[in-house]
DNA sequence: TTTTATCTCAGACCTAAGACTGAGGCTTTT
DNA sequence: AAAAGCCTCAGTCTTAGGTCTGAGATAAAA
């Protein structure tokens, strides 16, 4: 039997849907809630294999909800089901950990399939959806030096010249410990072994 | 007076040209020759101040000549009086150790005074010649890493993709300790202090 | 034949680089 | 008020990098 809690604020929706995934010979519903707040209390006291969140809830919203969850649960498969599907939704969910991300214009058999599969390991995502995070994902990828901070960028462009840690700070007017700190961070972030392939990422990466 | 030799195999210019230098009071015509050979012998018998040497002789050339004169006596000016001037003869000749270059369209006054001007420490370049030196000058330009070796070459591609000198011995199939014989050859042939400065030459020359 | 240049390598030596840990001050966000 | 991110810096430790000296082997040039 998958334990599965539902968490929706829309009752009529709720209601719905537990009464479908009942006829479900594997599918126990042991939980639901109208708000993102109670369903981690609900959540917590059943430890449920499956969730059916809803995002856009009034009391706490489904994302901080799926976070709080996730923290506490990892191995709980959080599967969205909600009505949009903008990116300022699809994402932050993601990220905080959801399973799967399907829309409530899926049939009932649709959502008590991306139940099962979630029960087995496998996320499921609305087509509309994975599109939009695919193509969102690929403009999102961001070349490592953008995720180096001012003053990384800074330090970097002095490496890509060839200077010391000793000339940059002398430059940069910091101590050579802090550019030690900030080459350190430079090599992990753009995942390079040395100062040298520093260099020549910058210089491929058009920095100069 | 000015000790001047002759070096021409065509008769009726060496004559021409001892006959009209014979009317300056400060000349001297200690020797004459007629070919590269003979003339270096007729050179370091005499020790002349100045040598008038034509290129393109039959038994032994020019620049040989000025060459084995140069090293022998370094002190005699070398006048290279000749009809062409291609890139061929000019720069094997200056490189040679040749002091001043005229062609023979020069007018007699002329010679005399690249003779004069010699003797005195000023080279003369016929302004024709002089040009071409400028210009096959700049091209000729040789970038520093034109002056390295095949394998420093190698090295320094390799530095440039950020290879470290254990990654570069294994890629070259030699001992680290080579390589760091070459990179230390490469840091002062392109007059950098680091591989960083190496990689990111390498990089702004194109060589990637 | 002798010189010259190149490539190879060794050993000793010193320093810059980089990793790791920890920490205080600052601003922005939550 | 608390958390998070950034910049700053210290101390310790290990290693790669670089210099210098010296040297053998080979091949091309004088």
């Amino acid at each position: 039997m998958i334990r599965v809690v539902v968490v929706d604020d829309h009752d009529v929706v709720r209601k719905g849907v537990i009464t479908y995934l009942e006829t479900e010979d594997n599918l126990e519903i042991v939980g639901e809630a109208s708000s993102g707040k109670k369903g981690i209390e609900v959540v917590l006291k059943e430890k449920p294999d499956v969730v059916l969140m809803d995002l856009m809830m009034e009391n706490g919203n489904g994302i901080e909800a799926t976070k709080e969850i996730m923290t506490k649960l990892p191995n709980c498969k959080i599967i969205i089901l909600t009505s949009y599907y903008d990116d300022q939704q699809v994402f932050p969910a993601l990220k905080a950990g959801a399973f799967s991300y399907i829309l409530k214009t899926s049939s009932a058999d649709e959502i008590s399939d991306a139940i099962q599969k979630a029960y087995q390991g496998d996320t499921v995502i609305e087509p509309k959806v994975a599109n939009k995070m695919m193509t969102s994902f690929r403009s999102q990828q961001i070349k490592p030096h953008e995720q180096l901070t001012e003053r990384e960028l800074e330090v970097l462009m002095c490496i890509g010249e060839g200077l010391t840690n000793q000339e940059i700070g002398e430059r940069l007017f910091i101590g050579i410990k802090t550019v030690k700190t900030h080459v350190s961070n430079i090599l992990s972030k753009l995942d390079v072994k040395d100062r040298t392939q520093a260099a020549v990422y910058a210089h491929r990466n058009g920095l100069f």
